[in-house]
Parts: C-alpha cells; sequence; structure tokens
DNA sequence: ATATAACAATTCTACCCTAAAGTATTGATG
DNA sequence: CATCAATACTTTAGGGTAGAATTGTTATAT
C-alpha cells in the first residue's frame, strides 16, 4: 500500500537527518581534541578494556568498522602517541592495542563533555521516551540483520 | 545524574548500531546499479523536481551534504552520463544539474526496489509506532541543531 | 559609482568508510 | 600428519565527509 510504503520513508528521512544533526552537533565537542569521531570510539572501547589491552578485531567489531578501515584507524592514533600496537601472546595473528598515558589522560580529558553534550541532547526527550526511542532502534536494527542475512529480494 | 546519563548514552548507542546496521542493509539494494546511496538521493532530489532541474546549493541542503562534497557527486553522475550540469539562466554564480534520460531510466528502475526494502524494514514497527519514532527523531534534530546555534557550552 | 558584504560553486586536505583481495596463522578433519 | 577452511590483519580501489581557502557574482550601503 502506498500509505505504509510513504509512513516508511518519512521515518527513514527523519532518521537521516537526524543523524546528520546530531551528528554535526556532538563533533564540536571533541573537534577542539584533535580527535576525531572515530577515534574517540576506539579510545573508549581501550579505555574499558582492561590494561591488557583489546585486540582489533574486537574493537572493529564494537564499533561497527570494517577491519580494514580500523587499520588506518589505529595508524593514525598510534602515530600520535595515543595507543601502542602489541603481538598477541596467545595468537600471532592477533595484534593488541594499548591506551598509552597519554592517550588515557586525553580521553578523561575530552569524553566527559562528550557524555555530558549526548546527555544535553537527549534531555529533549523524557526518560521514558529515551527507554522507547531505544527499543524501537533495537527492533529497527534486528530487522536490518535480518534483512542482511537474507538473499536480496 | 549518573543514572540520566547512563540512560542517554544508552539511546545513542542504539542509534549508532542500528545507522550501521540498516545503512549496511540498504546498500545492497542498489549496489548492484553502480549507485552509490549519496549519489541516488541526488538522482531522486532531480526526479522530484521540475524539467527545470535543480541548483546544486539546493541538492546540497536538501541531503545535508557539504557544498565541496556535492561537488564530487555530482562530477561522477556527470561523468557516468546519469546528469548534465547546466549554468543558471538569471543567476551567473549558480549551476543547475539537470538528469538525462538514461539518468532518469536508471533512477526509475532502482527507486522503487529501495523504497520496498525501507517499507521491509521498517515493517518491524507498527505503523502508530513508526509516528512515534518519527516525531521522538525530530524532536532530536530540532535539539540539535538548537545545540548547534548555541556557542560549545 | 564604488566599496563592502553575502552568496554559489569549486578546489584542496585530511580523514572516514566499505568491499575485495592478499598474507600469515590457527584449528579442525580425514 | 596433511589438507583445508576459518581467522586476523593489511592493502588497494572507489567513494563519502567536513572544513577552510579561492574565484566569481550579486546585492547592499554608502
Amino acid at each position: 500500500m502506498a500509505s505504509t510504503e510513504q509512513s516508511a520513508m518519512r521515518v527513514w528521512r527523519s532518521f537521516v537527518s537526524a543523524k546528520a544533526e546530531i551528528g554535526r552537533t556532538l563533533q564540536r565537542g571533541w573537534r577542539a581534541s584533535g580527535l576525531t569521531g572515530a577515534q574517540l570510539g576506539v579510545l573508549r572501547v581501550l579505555a574499558e578494556a582492561s590494561n591488557e589491552g583489546a585486540q582489533l578485531h574486537e574493537i572493529s567489531e564494537r564499533l561497527y568498522v570494517t577491519p580494514g578501515n580500523l587499520t588506518g584507524i589505529v595508524d593514525r592514533l598510534e602515530e600520535a602517541g595515543h595507543l601502542s600496537r602489541a603481538p598477541h601472546p596467545g595468537d600471532k595473528r592477533a595484534t593488541l592495542a594499548l591506551l598509552t598515558p597519554a592517550g588515557r589522560e586525553l580521553f578523561e580529558q575530552v569524553y566527559p563533555s562528550h557524555t555530558a553534550r549526548v546527555r544535553q541532547l537527549m534531555s529533549a526527550l523524557t526518560v521514558s521516551e529515551q527507554k522507547l526511542l531505544a527499543d524501537l532502534l533495537s527492533r529497527l536494527a534486528v530487522r536490518a540483520a535480518e534483512m542482511h542475512e537474507q538473499p536480496v529480494g
């Protein structure tokens, strides 16, 4: 039916425009640090990990970034001195990334203001609306993953 | 409060992961045509415009794409023969983009299956849930735009 | 008329992103 | 044990993205 298709497209347009606006706004929070969004994501995963660091493979999956993409992001963070690579003790294929003290310090300086901006953004909704939104988005993500596993219909 | 901050971050993570999953899934619908998402967006704006085409400036705003970015996208579409540039009759600064017959044909072949996939995706939600989702996303976009106009707090 | 400001498009740089192919390494199977 | 598939990372090719600087053009205010 045309009406359900129009409704679907309207939601999708809302999604795209919201993503564009929000992305631009949040970006301002970390721009001054010299970090990019993807780089901040990597630092966050490492900061949340134990002191043994995290495998590149794990970072890639948690951030929804392809391995080939991650190689370059980690390269630049390593060059900037924010992390270091180390061989995985038990698996010669794997590489670990570890936060340097400088990297940890930068993260701890930048991240709180980032979360504060996210909180300020989300305060446009009540907490129950936030829960609802997260639920709706999760259901869409699940459906998308299901469609992704199917052949193109 | 920590709890509202956690809630806010959880919603934002849902948003990011949903975007990643959905983006990957929808991409499969147009990949075979050789078009990219941004290119399909430009063709859509032109198809919806009158036969006089659309100004690059207008396309840039409607797709949330910076002008510098749009130049390259239009370059590639022009090279592929899907659109042509023409000078704006009344304003020598402005440039119009016009769909070629081949471009229109390709669009009309690709776009219906794209909207069908969006509809399939959104059918994970009821129509009233879709309305609700669009409303919540619009409110976030408005808040983000407001924050964007303010100095970094 | 002329200086000034605002605007449209382009160019340039650095980064992000995916898909696909390539190199090692690991683990499971016959 | 030899083979073969899976895994981890890198490389390459083709784009997408924002931001800043540049070149013309148009509009506005002296």
